[in-house]
DNA sequence: ACACTATCCTGCAGGC
DNA sequence: TGCCTGCAGGATAGTG
């Protein structure tokens, strides 16, 4: 499921049911997800009060106030949603889903949230909040895509020399972190750019960024802006925390849209697919150069 | 350093 | 109906 704006999606939707609640009592349905559940996690949730939920990547970060933070990453099929502490509420039989729900966070305020996630591998962890930027997991990641800091000066930095295709550096979170597969193949069709194309080839020998190189910050804010609004992109499993389907899979330009007419204006091309370290790219070869 | 593969796990779609 | 194969929004460890 979930990018940049699935996961800032989650946030806006859980931060007015968790900021601010203590947590009353935790479920752990099993000892592990992708990672085994750090040494008494329940023990040290309950009882602690939620003081904010930020996120950094595709990184939820839940502030403790007992100086801790609940780590939260949604892996491939992740989601949450809020329930009522209703006791019928659990009983829900007919759904199988229900087999992958994992963690139970019971608020003292009649709700509850709960993680669910079939392929597991999201993870959770709890790391001091004065520690968050020296964790190994957050001190080599990228620029926010959605920042100042991502313009074309930085994207020259970073590809300059580099052969390896242009798509693969935006999926490396060291550099850029919030993309994936969909909308790095979306901004890159936005803006014209080929993703099979080394990304070195976008830089002047100089250092400075070609004009193809320049249209691509604006075009990967731009479609970030525009699955925000959406309310990120539902395939299979990602919903809106009130249970409502993002939408913005049905403004996909490229992306599983193989053999598709290009949307781009006065274009003739059709959108192929092609595999690039083993991940499905859509694009348009008259198009994108 | 860099580029690429294999891998974790489950569900689903498509072919037969 | 079912069995098989391949594929899926992520990220890392390991390889050459």
């Amino acid at each position: 499921m979930p990018e940049l704006p699935e996961v800032e999606t989650v946030r806006r939707g859980l931060a007015p049911a968790l900021v601010g609640a203590t947590i009353a009592r935790v479920e752990l349905r099993r000892h592990d997800l992708r990672f085994p559940f750090p040494e008494r996690f329940a023990a040290r949730l309950q009882g602690r009060r939620l003081l904010d939920l930020r996120r950094r990547a595709k990184y939820l970060i839940a502030d403790l106030d007992d100086g801790d933070s609940l780590i939260m990453h949604l892996g491939m099929s992740g989601s949450f949603r809020i329930d009522d502490e209703t006791p019928g509420a659990f009983h829900r039989k007919r759904d199988k889903n229900a087999a992958h729900d994992h963690v139970v966070l019971h608020l003292g305020h009649g709700k509850r949230v709960v993680y669910n996630d079939p392929r597991r591998f999201g993870y959770m962890l709890l790391i001091a909040t004065n520690k968050i930027d020296e964790d190994k997991l957050f001190r080599g990641l990228g620029v926010e895509p959605l920042s100042d800091a991502l313009d074309a000066a930085f994207l020259a930095g970073a590809f300059r020399g580099r052969a390896a295709p242009v798509k693969a550096l935006l999926l490396d979170q060291r550099l850029v972190a919030g993309l994936g597969n969909i909308y790095v193949c979306e901004a890159l069709h936005r803006a014209h750019v080929s993703p099979l194309r080394a990304a070195g080839s976008l830089v002047t020998a100089g250092g400075r960024p070609t004009a193809a190189l320049a249209r691509l910050p604006l075009a990967i804010k731009d479609v970030l802006k525009d699955a925000l609004k959406a309310g990120g992109s539902s395939l299979r499993d990602h919903r809106q925390i009130d249970g409502s389907l993002g939408y913005f899979q049905h403004s996909f330009r490229v992306y599983d849209r193989e053999g598709a007419a290009c949307p781009t204006p006065g274009c003739k091309g059709r959108i192929a697919r092609a595999v690039q370290s083993g991940r499905s790219t859509f694009h348009c070869s008259a198009c994108q150069k």
